[in-house]
Parts: C-alpha cells; sequence; structure tokens
DNA sequence: TCATAGTACTGTGCAATGTGTGGTAGTGTG
DNA sequence: CACACTACCACACATTGCACAGTACTATGA
C-alpha cells in the first residue's frame, strides 16, 4: 500500500518524536521510523524534515565525524520542538479518534 | 488548528463512508462531514474528491431538481466504490495504530 | 423592484509536502 | 578496482486540500 498521501502532515511529528527520544541523524532517523513500522518512508523526505524543523528552530543541529563513514549530522529537539510536538500529538489524537468513527460508524453498510 | 495537510490521503475515504452511509449531493455530503468532526473541511475540497471519486468509478451521479434552491446532484457508492473504502479503511486502521505507537512510545521523554 | 441570504455547483491557481532520481563522499571488502 | 554500505543533498515532480471568484436558483423583506 502507498502511504504517502497519509504522511502528510505527519512526518513532522513522528521525526520530532523519535529525535525527542534520542538525537538521531538523519539516516539514523529514517532506519528508527522505518523499524517502527513506517516502513515506506523515503530519505529525502526525512531529511527535508529534518531541515525544515531545524529551520523553524525546532531542532538543534551539530555534526559529528565517524570512523565508519562519512560525518553524521545530528538532530536534537528544542523546548520548542517539544512544544510543538506536544500539541501535534494532541491534535493527531483528536483527528484520528474523527476519522475512525466516521469510517466505523458513517462507512456502515446501509 | 490546521488539520489540511492531515485530511491529506483520507478525504477520499471520508466521503466514500459518507455517501455509502446514504447518496448525497455535494452541499450535504459537506454538513455531514463537519458534523461527524472534520469541521473545517474546505466545500471545494469535498466537490472536487466527489469529481474525482466519479471519475475514478467509485461514485454513480444523478441530478435531483430541487424546489428550494438549484438543482442537486446526487452521488451514490458503485462496488467499485465499496472495495476502495474497504481497503482504505484498513489501511487507516494499521496506519493510526503504527503512528500512534510511535507518538506515544518514541515520543515519551528521555 | 432591488438587496440580501441561503442553497448548490464549478474552475483556476496556489501552497504544502512526500517522493524519485541522481549526485557527492567516506569506509571497508573481495 | 569494483562494489556495497553509510550519509547527505538538490531538484523537479505529483498529489491534493484550499482560497477565491464566479454562476445560478429560490425566498424574504424593505
Amino acid at each position: 500500500m502507498d502511504t504517502t498521501q497519509l504522511l502528510k502532515g505527519v512526518l513532522d511529528a513522528a521525526v520530532l518524536a523519535v529525535v525527542n527520544h534520542e538525537d538521531g541523524y538523519g539516516y539514523d532517523v529514517v532506519r528508527r521510523l522505518r523499524q517502527a513500522g513506517l516502513e515506506n518512508v523515503a530519505d529525502a523526505s526525512v531529511y527535508g524534515t529534518l531541515r525544515r524543523l531545524f529551520a523553524a528552530g525546532a531542532l538543534t543541529n551539530y555534526v559529528v565525524p565517524s570512523d565508519e563513514g562519512p560525518h553524521r549530522k545530528y538532530y536534537g529537539i528544542t523546548d520548542h520542538g517539544k512544544e510543538i510536538l506536544a500539541t501535534q500529538r494532541e491534535e493527531w489524537h483528536q483527528f484520528a479518534a474523527t476519522l475512525t468513527h466516521v469510517l466505523t460508524h458513517e462507512g456502515a453498510s446501509s
């Protein structure tokens, strides 16, 4: 299945949640998201989201050299990012409940 | 809050669910969606979605004149539409569970 | 009669955002 | 030296919800 459209608007929250759990660099965040069940998320989407969130002041950024490959660009969450995450989490729960209701009840066979 | 992005990809399912419940015309579908909790859904979005779903063979279409205003363009769901609805509903439940998990567990304060 | 409001639908262009593709680079392995 | 894995980036693109503007019908009230 193609979850591309479903990701719209929630990838921000997902990335924030993962980074909030523990600082991470792009390649790693992608892996963690996939392990968590978002198996088809594209790396370009995550890198783009990280940059966007950083530009919005939701993330900090620091580079760490690696012995096993190229340097890693780590991201950490800021207080502002935590606020955004909290807001988006609530929005999600509210929205998910509403939509599940619509699909379950309004969607019942007539 | 702005749920615009969250609607991406699920408005199809929501509209199908509403029409599956009972045939409806655009203006009415908008009202029903809003009553169901999607309060900010724009009418242009719904009309566009109805046209898209009709073009995809998910809906039938018939015009009924009205005494209280302009004619009404009713939409009914087709078998193909019901299949799409069933698929999208499953996709939604799967996706919602995954994302809720990500936001709840991965999002826990470190 | 004319203004206004509610109903009902359409078209156009825009904004947001995830993705595909391709490219750059570093490290290690056969 | 070819190849794979790691790690990141830029760009053009597709999808889709929305704002805005416009058309048109009915009813109400000044």
